[in-house]
DNA sequence: GTCTATATAGTGATAGAC
DNA sequence: GTCTATCACTATATAGAC
């Protein structure tokens, strides 16, 4: 955590960066920024060319750092579990650290169709989720997933888990019983390591008498192991 | 599909719907909405009260479908796997019927946090998920579905799958190799089969009930036991 | 019920002083 | 670099003829 005293131009950044999330581009008026950023409206114009530009470099900003995150994490993972389970963590990690960036990235989604984007979503599919489906082939090929999964459509079906929690956010919430505000940080956390769990449970291969399968559940040491009944009130 | 000719009103909510659906709230215009109805806009205003009365009607005329169409399949299911087949389907059915439905959805999530669209939700979540919720623990309670997974949790895994592909269309299109575009129809029918497949997978008890191991994660009702390793560290 | 014409307010963006 | 003042445009919404 950086604690300087942002310039101008990055005040006006982050104030837009949470509007465009909060309200979306259009519902986002250049005169709220400046209200935000403590700028004078003019001055926004000084920094960028306009409201589109200005908007791409929010993007910009943030979509490195995504990037960034997800790669470090799948490269230091070994077994086609690891990287499962390195995926699925950096997915939580990100999101929990600033909470609106989803939003952002999803008004991102269905404004532009990811047209900003697509470079950056492009990269990340060549590069982390095609890390995780090579893993699940290996694990096919080695024997210890079961192969009647597309693995390209298993690798969509690991990294939904977290995205809906988060993408859904106040459907999630009901169905937790947590309201409409959405899942709180705790949930996000337990759920991110049931989604692995769930994940790794569904490519396993169905018991063979040789395979051990002691496997199964046992964690080896350090790992996680997070089981919790009813996160909200029962029925 | 009905074939009426529309009247000015339901003319105007047809185009209404899709124009929200695919621009967003304050991205779309009255003047769009009337061009694309082919009415006066100043018709727009004799049948709603303003803008945000026309959205509002937009929303509640497609959430009974939804409601309708999930609790009829569900309905018919038996089984507890049979339950979740049924869901899965029921959420392809009902978004490829329409397709920028999702969209509309999505947008009413994240603009208002579902505050129009919280009733409906309510519904759906004490109807259709908790019957995808009950025939989990069912089949927990037979010994069909391992019983080291949250019911709830598992249950979000269910129909996130789906959901993800369709609320994260460009992302999913390019992790298909499809493009930003999105999944085509026959994408969607395809993962619909994968993701209940997947999910009975991941919920299928690990055979060899004698060993032990796969007990040892088992909490007993009601207790939460969490063991946690540092989500950064995988060895 | 449907139209034309228009009121009113707010938007993105610019010019130019300092 | 930062400000005030303002332009040109478009938005929602209304009045009133037919």
């Amino acid at each position: 955590m950086i604690a300087r005293a942002p310039d101008a131009r990055t005040a006006i950044l982050d104030a837009a960066e949470q509007l465009f999330a909060e309200s979306g581009f259009s519902a986002t008026t250049i005169k709220q920024i400046g209200e935000k950023s403590g700028q004078n409206t003019a001055l926004i114009y000084y920094y960028f060319d306009n409201k589109a530009t200005l908007y791409r470099h929010v993007l910009d900003r943030i979509i490195g750092e995504i990037a960034g995150e997800g790669g470090a994490r799948a490269a230091a993972a070994t077994s086609p579990e690891d990287v499962i389970r390195a995926v699925v963590a950096a997915q939580v990690s990100v999101l929990s650290r600033r909470s609106y960036l989803p939003l952002l990235l999803t008004r991102e989604l269905i404004d532009w169709k990811a047209a900003h984007a697509e470079g950056a979503i492009r990269h990340l599919a060549s590069t982390l989720f095609e890390r995780l489906r090579v893993a699940i082939e290996d694990g096919q090929r080695s024997g210890s997933f079961r192969s009647d999964l597309n693995p390209r459509y298993a690798a969509i079906s690991v990294v939904a888990q977290v995205a809906y929690l988060i993408l859904a956010r106040p459907i999630a919430g009901v169905l937790l019983g947590r309201g409409a505000e959405g899942p709180t940080a705790g949930d996000l956390a337990l759920f991110g390591q049931h989604a692995a769990a769930f994940a790794i449970a569904a490519l396993r291969s169905p018991a063979e008498p040789h395979q051990g399968p002691d496997r199964i559940a046992q964690p080896a040491a350090g790992e996680a192991v997070t089981l919790q009944r009813e996160p909200g009130g029962a029925s």
